[in-house]
DNA sequence: CTAAAGTTGTGAAATCTTGCACAGCGTGAT
DNA sequence: ATCACGCTGTGCAAGATTTCACAACTTTAG
């Protein structure tokens, strides 16, 4: 009974995400058991979507008991880190990057930001946060020798292109921007913007609309 | 010729704000015209998806010349804006907060970050980058005096459900959240939230699919 | 004046995503 | 042992979003 390894659409990667999320607070809680419209919740859908998002991987639903949160974690892990702790760059280490850099450091088990990067002189060369910064000319060498393959990008707007360029060229398979600039490239690396002024009028949009 | 006025999806408002920013650069580099076919690289879209979002807009595209910029922006703004500069408040001045607040002042000219609020003593009473900092008590207060609409929520984790009762209450209309828990509400508050390590577990996770 | 090229606005098809509804199963009560 | 209950897995319908495709229009060229 081989996984039809079908692809997942994004949004149920999302969900699994937080899904996980919840589950890790369920086990520290000794929580063994949860439903899926506990799950539900979470992201504001029904139970049947958590059930549909949770068949990929793998159906340990067992009826009338729910699913069994160790082992709902595990296979969760198993999909979206392949249990491996990925290593992570952040280039720009402005204040958004020190923000996302402390926000991000910690005790995360499936991934780790171990290196800096950043063109100002005042901030290469340093340790910030507890990780060592590189000039933005080390990026090729650095991913190679950390065998990094995600990148965070936190550096000004202008900047954005030119860098996930660079970073593109270094054979880096994924960046998350923060740069209010969308990134199009002709290869196939995976581009996530995550737009804070596009967010913040759409909410301020919808501010006037909710009776 | 009144305006349908029929609900405008999420996707598209996002997509109009995007717009309307490069728009905006165009304007500075006295461009006069724009068309559908370039609008929709920003979004990696196609033109006549660029075409449909523009149509709640009022339809001022012009056969074979395509877009007055500056009416565009115009337009655009009177749907986003509401020719209205609204007061934006901002919970938590920790790191996330800080470089929020760094990153989001400056000059727009459609919304402001007025106030901002912490529940430690260190922080409120003091101006933190040019802004007053007010403890969480006077939240309803302030909100009321300043006529706040929206509420960016940059709290750790653990405190984004109870402040997120205690913004609801005062009457707020929208909140953009960064803490990594979904906020459940039976009211009309729109809540949009920006999942930072969501993004990136999704980041992450097709770094590995896209071969 | 006519024709060609290029663009908008939009009905209709296609695709993607969600929700319904029910069969099937394990559990606990009687 | 049987039955009622509640949950999972999933076919199918409904809904949302995107894309296609083409009529109508404007400009430019001949």
């Amino acid at each position: 009974m081989t996984r039809p390894q079908q692809t997942i659409s994004e949004k149920t990667i999302e969900r699994l995400s937080v899904y996980r999320r919840y589950l890790k607070e369920l086990q520290k809680q000794g929580k063994e058991r949860v439903y899926s419209h506990e799950l539900s919740k979470l992201v504001s859908g029904t139970p049947a979507q958590v059930r549909r998002d949770l068949m990929p991987v793998g159906g340990n639903g067992c009826s009338s008991k729910g699913y069994e949160v160790n082992l709902l974690i595990e296979e969760i892990a198993k999909l979206l880190d392949c249990n491996d702790k990925q290593n992570i760059a952040l280039i720009g280490a402005g204040n958004l990057g020190r923000a996302l850099l402390g926000y991000l450091s910690g005790s995360r088990d499936n991934y780790d930001i171990v290196a800096l990067f950043d063109n100002d002189p005042e901030k290469y060369g340093r340790v910030i946060c507890g990780k060592r910064c590189y000039c933005i000319d080390q990026l090729a060498e650095k991913i190679k020798e950390y065998k990094i393959t995600t990148a965070i990008l936190a550096v000004p707007g202008e900047a954005a292109e030119a860098t996930a360029e660079i970073l593109i060229g270094t054979g880096i398979k994924a960046i998350l921007n923060f740069a209010p600039k969308h990134i199009t490239t002709s290869s196939t690396v995976f581009i996530e913007t995550l737009d804070i002024t596009k967010a913040l009028e759409k909410a301020i949009y919808f501010s006037r609309k909710n009776t």
